[in-house]
DNA sequence: TTCAGTATTTTACTCATGGTAAAATTATTT
DNA sequence: AAATAATTTTACCATGAGTAAAATACTGAA
């Protein structure tokens, strides 16, 4: 059957609106209840509709929940995929000013949206142990694979440059994410459910200055 | 009802028998599926029994759970407050030192059986955001915070005795413990269900040096 | 405007799983 | 051997993810 373009335009636009409104009803839910005690059903009903029709946009819960929280980690992806081109290009006149903005990027991926960073926390957590699968869950996976290998070509390159010392590339990438990693986890945690830990700032900026301390030669 | 004590004691005997089979069974089979996917039913055919029995021993899954993991973190919590005994009583002689035995309990408490660290990570992965209660529940939770408070008393009497620069303790103790959390989920997500990573004792190692060259004045 | 065809949404389910009540079984004491 | 107490199992409930099919709303042509 033909449509006219004017129409297949409005659907379009009208498939877009309630896959906005199922992603904003679904973060709100989830924060409120964490990824398992949230709903399906709670979710719809914040969306006003029923459950089928999230399984029109949404294969499966997991996948809404990934699709919730793609932008940022894509996001974190291109900032650090940036430094690591600057890197390579020769922008940086110091080794310092790098980790600088590595931590920067981590810190400004926090804040410009602490909530959403706080289901990508519990993505994580929940999607590594509660064995996730699907396309979009795929697709999370790999731009997280990109931050990893965006880490270690900054790292490489920063020390083929002289910019840092003479390190273990793969050492020093797991050690960078994965005490960012624990330390957002760690006060999260302590913090709880609402609001950022007034301490996450200072604890990072003091990983930021042991690593500067440890990595770069002055 | 009286009871003849030697058959009292064989009642209890049989007790922690069947418990000690049950939590075996859970062991096993939450290693192979994850907290989430081991059913209980699961666990209980594991057992050679059936579900309700398992009820008879445990509340619920979140406590056979944490009864999984108990003993491993008493253990931690247990050499970590030795540490602080013995920085408090000035056994130390250096600060180099300290940092040294802390990650090495770190590091002992995961080496002396990866699979029921593995199960740790995931209670405390799925514990924080699946809204966990319950007494035993609770209990891990609180030895989680004793370990914490030994971690700021052994930076802090280390500060206090020289052993340590002056640093902030609380974001000192933050720092350690969450990178150490991290890096141990970054390891364990990387290499994945089987086995141990390779990399994370480099990695601590790492960490550890970091530490060293940021805390202790030489 | 009305009808045939199509896309979307909802009603009314299925199935899996944590947890439980009550029946059945087994053990213990007298 | 009968009475009683403890343990285990059978048969169930409640919840929540996911789905088939009915119902509704929308589109294009006459």
């Amino acid at each position: 059957m033909h449509r006219k373009p004017a129409v297949t335009d409005r659907i379009r636009r009208e498939k877009n609106r309630r896959t906005g409104e199922i992603l904003q009803a679904a973060l709100k839910v989830m924060l409120e209840k964490s990824y398992t005690g949230a709903t399906m059903d709670d979710i719809a009903a914040g969306a006003g509709i029923t459950k089928p029709t999230i399984y029109q946009y949404f294969r499966t819960k997991d996948e809404l929940f990934a699709a919730l929280i793609e932008p940022l980690i894509i996001s974190l992806a291109d900032k650090l995929d940036a430094i690591r081109t600057a890197v390579e290009s020769e922008k940086y006149k110091s080794g310092k000013k790098i980790i600088r903005d590595v931590y920067n990027v981590y810190y400004d991926t926090f804040e410009s949206d602490p909530d959403l960073f706080r289901l990508f926390v519990i993505f994580q957590q929940v999607g590594m142990n509660a064995g996730m699968s699907g396309v979009a869950v795929e697709k999370i996976r790999e731009i997280g694979g990109k931050c990893f290998i965006a880490g270690q070509s900054i790292v490489s390159a920063a020390v083929a440059r002289g910019l840092f010392r003479k390190v273990d590339v793969p050492h020093t990438t797991d050690f960078v994410w994965g005490s960012f990693w624990g330390i957002v986890q760690v006060e999260q945690n302590k913090w709880g459910r609402d609001g950022i830990s007034p301490y996450l700032k200072p604890v990072l900026k003091f990983g930021e200055n042991l690593l500067i301390a440890a990595l770069v030669q002055d």
